[in-house]
DNA sequence: ATAACATTTAGAGCAAAGTCTAAGTCAAGC
DNA sequence: GCTTGACTTAGACTTTGCTCTAAATGTTAT
C-alpha cells in the first residue's frame, strides 16, 4: 500500500535524489508521509512519474511539465490547453523520430563503410566500392 | 570557397558561439583562418558539423565525439574501435526509437482523452467511454 | 541494545553544453 | 574619415537537471 523512496526509485528507474529533487521542484505534489516522516509513494504517484518520464523523454523541460501539472490541478477549465500541449508534443515527437531515422541512415552507412574497411585493414575502400562514394555524398553532401 | 562563422552557423543551424565553443573544445580541428584572422569553414568542415549533429542527436556526448575524432586522426589502426562505436550507437538508437514509439502511444491516448474531454467540457469521460479506462490502465499501469 | 542501514533536511556542488560580455580589430558603404 | 556590422579573444556566467554532503532520526536484524 505504498512505496518508500528507495522502492519508488527502483520502480521508476530514477534515483532517490531525483525523486526528492522533483518534489522540491513541485513536480510531485501530495506525496504522503508516514508517522516517522518518511515519504510514501502511492501507485498513482508511480504512474505520474511514468508520465513525467514520457514527457521528459520526448523533450519537455521540467518547467513545462510543471505547467502541465498546474493545468491538471486547475481542473476542467484547462482541458484545451492540455490538449493543445499534447498535440504540440506529438508533432515535435514525430519530427524527432523522423530525424532519428535520418541519423540511423548515416550510422548504417558508417557501419557498412567500417565493416569493409575492417576487412581490408584500410580506409581506402572507395576504389573497390565506388558506389560507396555516391552514397556518402547523398547522405552527407550539403550543397 | 569557404564560409565565415556566421555563414557556417546558418548552414549548420548552430550559433557562432557554439562553433567557437566546439573549436575551443577540440571538436573542430584545422579550421583555417584568413589573413585577417577570421575563421574560414570549408565544405568538409560543414559536413563534419553534420556528423557531430548526428552523433549528438543520437545521444553521444561531446567528449565521446572527441574520442571518435581522435580515432579518425589516428588512422587505420582504429578502424575496429570506430566500427564498434557505431554499432553501439546503432543499438542505442534503436532502443531510443522504440522508447519514443512507446511514448507516442501514451501521447496519442492523451490526445484521444482530451479531445473527448474538450467536447464534453469535463474530464469525466470514462462513464460514457469505459474502454478508455482499460486503455489507460494498459498504457500506464505498473503492476 | 547495538550495529547496520534507510530515510530526513537544507543547502552546496557538479557536469554538460552552451551563451554572453568586454574590449578590440577589420572591411565596406556613405 | 566615420559609422556600421561582423568578426576576434579570454574568460565569466547561465541553465538544466541532477547529485552529493552532513548531521540527525528512525527501523531492522542479531
Amino acid at each position: 500500500m505504498g512505496y518508500t523512496i528507495g522502492q519508488a526509485a527502483k520502480k521508476s528507474g530514477l534515483s532517490p535524489y531525483t525523486l526528492r529533487f522533483y518534489e522540491k521542484e513541485g513536480l510531485l505534489p501530495n506525496i504522503r508521509k508516514n508517522s516517522a516522516g518518511l515519504r510514501i509513494f502511492s501507485e498513482e504517484d508511480i504512474n505520474w512519474l511514468q508520465m513525467i518520464e514520457c514527457l521528459k523523454g520526448t523533450g519537455m523541460s521540467l518547467k513545462n511539465i510543471k505547467q502541465y501539472l498546474a493545468w491538471l490541478n486547475a481542473g476542467d477549465s484547462t482541458i484545451n490547453q492540455r490538449l493543445e500541449m499534447f498535440e504540440k508534443q506529438k508533432e515535435q515527437l514525430q519530427n524527432q523520430i523522423k530525424l532519428l531515422n535520418k541519423h540511423m541512415e548515416k550510422i548504417n552507412f558508417k557501419i557498412k563503410l567500417y565493416t569493409i574497411a575492417a576487412q581490408k585493414g584500410t580506409m581506402d575502400v572507395y576504389k573497390d566500392n565506388p558506389e560507396l562514394a555516391q552514397e556518402q555524398k547523398h547522405l552527407f553532401g550539403t550543397n
